[in-house]
DNA sequence: GTGCGTTTTTGCGCTATCGCAAACTGCCTG
DNA sequence: CAGGCAGTTTGCGATAGCGCAAAAACGCAC
C-alpha cells in the first residue's frame, strides 16, 4: 500500500527535494480515508487535528460569514494539500472542506507537522511556496474584484478551472467535477442568477456548452479573450 | 549601530525564537536605509534582490493591472516585513512598495535567504506564520469584498488601519500617515468619489474628521456598528 | 503672501447587477 | 414510471455605486 503511494506522489512539489527513504518514513506516519461525494471533511471552526494531501477527487474549501454567506476559497484538485492550518499557525481550520465528489486524501496529524518539518526542511520550504503562490493568487483575485466586471471575472474562473481541472473533450474542455452556478457565483463575487444569465448567452454564442453541475468550455481561445476584454468592449 | 539595533527589533515575531547571539549575526547581515516619503522602494515586477523589515515609517504595498489600475495589498508598519518574493518562491515582486512617510528599512540581500533559514529554522517558521496569517487576511478581505456593501468595506478598512497604525488622541483615533480617499478605495475596491460621499456622511454625523490625507476616527465604536450592520440597516 | 497643483467635494445621469418571484428541467428515488 | 427535489432559467423592477464634470479647499513652494 506505501509503495503503491511513493509512486503516486513522489513527483509532487510537495515532495520535491526528498529522498526516497524519507518519503517513505513521511508517508508511513500518515494515514488515508475516502470521502464520499458531498462529505465534509473539516468544519470552519473545527480544531485543527488534521492536515491533508488529496489524491483523487476535488474539495471545495469554503468560508462562511457570520451571516451566513458563503465563498468558495478554492478547489482542491489532486496532489494538492489542504487543511494546513496549524503550518500557519492557526490552530482552527478557517475554513470548510467539503468532497465535491468522490475523493481519497493522506491524513497526517497536525501534532506530527513540527517534527516532519524538522527532520525534513525541504517540506517546509516546499510548504512555503506553496502557501506563498496561494497568498498571490488570493492577491490576483482581490485585484480582478476590484477592477473587472462579472462577465470577466466568471470568465478568468472558468480558465483556472478547465486549466487545473480540465478533461479534454475532443473539441472543448470539460470541468472534471460537478460545480454549480452557485458555486460559481461564489468564486466570482456575484450571485447565481447573474452567473446563469451569462452563462446562458455563452452557450447561445457557441463558447459554453453546461447543465445541471457541469460545465463545458466549448470555445476557450475566445472565452480567453472576453476574460481580457476591458469594460467598454474595445479588444485593443 | 548593530546594538543598537537589537534592542529595537528582538522582540519582533519574525525573530521570536532567536537567541540573541544570532540575531546579532543575522542583523550584521543587514544593511539599513532611508526613504524619504513618496520614494518607490521597489517596482512591481522587478527583479527580487532583497527583502525588508520596516523600521520607521510606512509602506504602502500595491499591485497594478495591465490596464493601469491599481490596488492596494497592504500597508506596511514599523516592525513588519515586505518584498518576501523569494520566501515564497518569487524571482520577481509582485507588486511595487512605496514609502508613503520618511521610512527607515533593514534590507537583506535575497541570496542571504536560503542560509539564513538553514542556520536558523525558527526564522523560516516566523515567516511562515506572517504569510499565513497575510493569506487568511486576503480571504477575508475576499469575503468582504463578495458579500458586504461599499460603506461597509470602508468601515472596515479604517479600522484595520487604525488598529494596525493608530495614534491614540485626547478624543479619537488618527491613522497615522498620510492616507488619501484614493488609496481607501483602492482598498476596498471602490472609487475615491464613493469613498469621499461616505466620509462626507460621516463627518456630518461625527463619526469622522477628516482632511487632506487625514482622518481621524472620532468615534470608532460607531464605526463598528456601521462595519457590522446587515446591509437591510437593521442592528439586529 | 500669492499662485499653483493636488486632493477633495458634490451634482447628476446611467447602468451593471442585484433581489425577488415564478416557471422550468433534469435527475434520482422509490 | 411517477413524484419530488435540487438546480437552472428568465422576467422585471429597484438601486447601489460608477463615471464624468466642475467647483471648491487645502497646503506647499517661491
Amino acid at each position: 500500500m506505501a509503495k503503491l503511494d511513493i509512486s503516486l506522489v513522489a513527483h509532487l512539489p510537495l515532495f520535491s527535494g526528498i529522498k526516497p527513504d524519507d518519503l517513505d518514513e513521511i508517508l508511513r506516519e500518515a494515514r488515508s480515508a475516502r470521502y464520499p461525494r458531498n462529505t465534509a471533511i473539516f468544519e470552519q471552526g473545527a480544531d485543527a487535528q488534521s492536515f491533508f494531501l488529496l489524491l483523487h477527487g476535488h474539495v471545495r474549501a469554503a468560508k462562511t460569514t457570520p451571516t451566513g454567506e458563503q465563498i468558495v476559497v478554492r478547489y482542491v484538485a489532486p496532489g494538492e494539500t489542504f487543511g494546513l492550518a496549524m503550518a500557519i499557525g492557526a490552530t482552527h481550520y478557517p475554513a470548510t472542506a467539503l468532497a465535491v465528489d468522490d475523493s481519497v486524501a493522506l491524513i497526517w496529524p497536525t501534532s506530527a507537522w513540527p517534527r516532519l518539518i524538522e527532520r525534513f526542511p525541504a517540506l517546509a520550504a516546499n510548504t512555503m511556496q506553496t502557501v506563498g503562490k496561494r497568498l498571490q493568487e488570493s492577491h490576483t483575485r482581490i485585484l480582478e474584484m476590484s477592477t473587472q466586471q462579472v462577465e470577466q471575472r466568471v470568465a478568468h474562473a472558468l480558465l483556472r478551472l478547465a486549466n487545473q481541472s480540465g478533461k479534454k473533450l475532443d473539441h472543448g474542455i470539460e470541468i472534471d467535477f460537478p460545480i454549480s452556478r452557485q458555486d460559481i457565483a461564489q468564486m466570482t463575487g456575484t450571485t447565481l442568477h447573474t452567473v446563469s444569465r451569462i452563462l446562458s448567452g455563452w452557450e447561445s454564442q457557441g463558447l459554453v456548452e453546461s447543465g445541471r453541475q457541469r460545465i463545458i468550455l466549448r470555445d476557450p481561445h475566445r472565452i480567453v479573450v472576453l476574460a481580457e476584454r476591458s469594460p467598454d468592449g474595445s479588444t485593443s
